[in-house]
RNA sequence: UCCUCCGUAGCUCAAUGGUAGAGCGAGCGGCUGUUAACCGCUAGGUUGCUGGUUCGAGUCCAGCCGGGGGAGCCA
C-alpha cells in the first residue's frame, strides 16, 4: 500500500525533518541529466511551488534502461524514494528513488510543444492547453489564485458580503460597452414580427439578453440592504479592442459600500490594492523572484514600495492645473490638456510616474464623460467618480459615489436620453429607504499584471479570449 | 476600428533578387554527483496562402489569411 503523495511545496517546507523519510511524488519530468557513475537526475515538478525536486535514479531501478533512460521533460512519473541530504550544490536535499513508475511518457519528444528552451509569448498563446508547464505560467497561476483567495479575505475581515450577480442579462442599461448576446434563436429561421424586427419574445428569455458587462447595478440592490457587498466573477465585453489590457472575457471585482461616499469608496480601494500586495509578497516569494528576475526586474521592489506609500488624492481639476503647468513648462503632450476631456493614457503617466510617484487617485471629474449614475457634485458640472492610478499600469480601478438622489438621478437620465422606464428597479433603490453608496471595479487581469510584471493580460488569465480569438 | 511591424526547421532567429543556414530542442554516441550540464555525429523545410514582375523570388509588387505592438474605448 503506497502512502499518500507529499507535495513538493510541503516536502520543501518541511525539508530538514524530513532526511531519511520515505516520500511518494507525482509530478511530471522538466528535465533528465544522465551520469555514467550510475544514476540519473530527473528534475520533477508538481505545481505546487515554483521549485521543482531532484530525484536521483539508480541503474539499478528495473526500468532503467527501459525507461528512465527515455524520460524527456513532461513525462508523467509517480516516485517513491527517501528524502537525503544532496551531495551536488543546487540544492539542500533531493529524494533518492527507490522506485519510479512511468505513468506517461511524451508521444515523440521532437516536436513536444513545450520543449525546455525559451519561447515567445505568442507561440505559447497557441499552445494555452500545455504553457501551465512552464515556470513562467504556473508561476502566474499560483500568484493569481493567491491574490484571488487575499480579495476574498480582505473583504470577509471587513465584514462584506461576497453577492453572485447574474452572468446572463436582460438588462437594457448597462451600458458599460458593446455586449455578447446570449440567444437560442435559430439563426438560420429568425422568427420576425409584423415589422419586419427579429422577434425576441420568441427567444429563451422572452426578450434579449446578454453576457453581463458588469455587475455594479446588481449589486448595489444587494448593498442597499446588506450594506457591504462585492462581487467578484466573469465580465464581457464585445469591444473590438486590441490592446494587451483588454480582454472580452475577464474577471472583475466590485464592492459596493452603503452610508459612504466617495473618499470612503477611495480608502476601500487603497486599503484592498494594499492588502492585495502585502499578502501576495508575504505568501509567494517564490513565484515573485522568478518574475522579479526574468519578467519584470522592479516586480518585487515596487510592490513593496506600493504598500508602504500612502495614494495621492487629486481632484480632476487640480489635475487638469497640474498638466497645464507642466504643458507651459515644455512637457510636451500628444493630446491636448483640456478641463473637460478625459485624461489620456500619456496625461495619466505623467502624474502618476513624473508628478507624484505613487499611486494617484484622481477624482471628480466632469459630467460630462461619465456615467448617468455617478452622483452629482454641488457645483453642478463635475461627478463624485475617481480613478486610480498606478504607476507601471494607469487606470487600474474605477469607481464612483453613486447619484442617491431619485430627482437628480432622472434629471440625468433625460440629459442622457436614457428611458426612465428601462431603469425602473434600479429607480425603485432611490424610491425606498435610499441611502448615499459608492463602489468601484477593478480589473483582476491588471492587478495581476501589474503583480506580476506580465506585459499582457492574456498572460494572466489561462485562456483568453480576444477578438478573433477563443481557442481552446 | 485606426496606425505600425512581423509570418523561413519542433521553437528562437539569419540569409545584396542568384545552391535556404545557425542556435536551442530532438535522436544516437562519448564524458561527468549532474543541475539551463558538457563534447561529437545525425535527422529535420511546399520560406502563411493566391496571383504578378523577372532568365531567376524567402527577398520586389498586389490581394487575402494569421499574429504582435501602439492608439481609442475601458477594467
Amino acid at each position: 500500500m503506497p502512502s499518500p503523495a507529499l507535495r513538493i511545496a510541503d516536502l520543501l517546507a518541511t525539508a530538514a525533518d524530513r532526511v531519511g523519510e520515505a516520500v511518494r511524488l507525482e509530478g511530471w519530468v522538466r528535465t533528465r541529466r544522465d551520469s555514467k557513475a550510475g544514476l540519473s537526475f530527473v528534475q520533477i515538478s508538481d505545481g505546487s511551488c515554483f521549485a521543482s525536486m531532484q530525484v536521483v535514479a539508480p541503474s539499478d531501478l528495473a526500468n532503467y534502461e527501459s525507461e528512465i533512460l527515455h524520460l524527456t521533460s513532461g513525462a508523467s512519473v509517480v516516485v517513491e524514494g527517501e528524502v537525503v541530504e544532496s551531495r551536488g550544490k543546487g540544492q539542500s536535499i533531493e529524494v533518492k528513488a527507490t522506485r519510479i513508475e512511468v505513468l506517461g511518457l511524451v508521444e515523440d519528444p521532437d516536436t513536444y510543444p513545450i520543449s525546455p528552451k525559451q519561447h515567445s509569448w505568442e507561440y505559447l498563446r497557441e499552445v494555452a492547453h500545455l504553457r501551465p508547464r512552464t515556470n513562467t505560467f504556473g508561476a502566474v497561476g499560483r500568484v493569481r489564485n493567491c491574490l484571488a483567495m487575499a480579495v476574498h479575505e480582505f473583504f470577509q475581515g471587513l465584514g462584506f458580503q461576497w453577492i453572485h450577480t447574474p452572468i446572463i442579462t436582460a438588462n437594457d442599461c448597462e451600458g458599460a460597452g458593446e455586449m455578447f448576446r446570449v440567444s437560442t434563436l435559430d439563426l438560420e429561421n429568425l422568427p420576425r414580427t409584423e415589422e419586419g424586427k427579429v422577434d425576441f419574445s420568441e427567444d429563451f428569455f422572452g426578450r434579449e439578453a446578454h453576457l453581463t458587462v458588469s455587475g455594479q447595478l446588481a449589486v448595489e440592490c444587494w448593498c442597499l440592504a446588506l450594506s457591504k457587498v462585492y462581487t467578484f466573477g466573469p465580465t464581457f465585453r464585445a469591444e473590438n479592442s486590441n490592446t494587451s489590457r483588454h480582454l472580452a472575457e475577464f474577471w472583475m471585482i466590485e464592492p459596493e459600500i452603503a452610508f459612504a461616499d466617495l473618499a470612503d469608496d477611495a480608502d476601500l480601494a487603497e486599503g484592498l490594492l494594499k492588502h492585495c500586495f502585502r499578502t501576495l509578497l508575504d505568501r509567494r516569494s517564490d513565484d515573485l523572484a522568478f518574475f522579479a528576475e526574468r519578467i519584470e526586474p522592479t516586480c518585487i521592489t515596487r510592490l513593496e514600495s506600493f504598500v508602504n506609500s500612502s495614494f495621492e488624492r487629486m481632484d480632476y481639476t487640480d489635475a487638469i492645473a497640474a498638466l497645464e503647468k507642466a504643458a507651459a513648462n515644455g512637457r510636451t503632450f500628444e493630446f491636448p490638456v483640456a478641463w473637460g476631456s478625459d485624461l489620456q493614457s500619456e496625461h495619466e503617466r505623467y502624474l502618476v510616474e513624473e508628478l507624484v510617484g505613487r499611486p494617484v487617485v484622481v477624482m471628480n471629474y466632469p459630467k460630462d464623460i461619465k456615467a448617468f449614475y455617478m452622483r452629482m457634485n454641488d457645483d453642478g458640472r463635475t461627478v463624485a467618480a475617481m480613478d486610480v492610478l498606478a504607476p507601471g499600469i494607469g487606470e487600474i480601478i474605477g469607481g464612483s459615489q453613486r447619484e442617491e438622489r431619485l430627482d437628480v438621478l432622472d434629471a440625468r437620465l433625460a440629459e442622457m436620453n436614457l428611458p426612465k422606464e428601462d431603469y425602473w428597479w434600479y429607480r425603485d433603490l432611490r424610491r425606498y429607504g435610499t441611502v448615499p453608496h459608492a463602489g468601484f471595479g477593478l480589473g483582476f487581469e491588471r492587478l495581476i499584471a501589474y503583480a506580476t510584471g506580465m506585459g499582457n493580460v492574456r498572460d494572466v488569465i489561462p485562456f483568453p479570449r480576444t477578438p478573433g480569438s477563443a481557442e481552446f
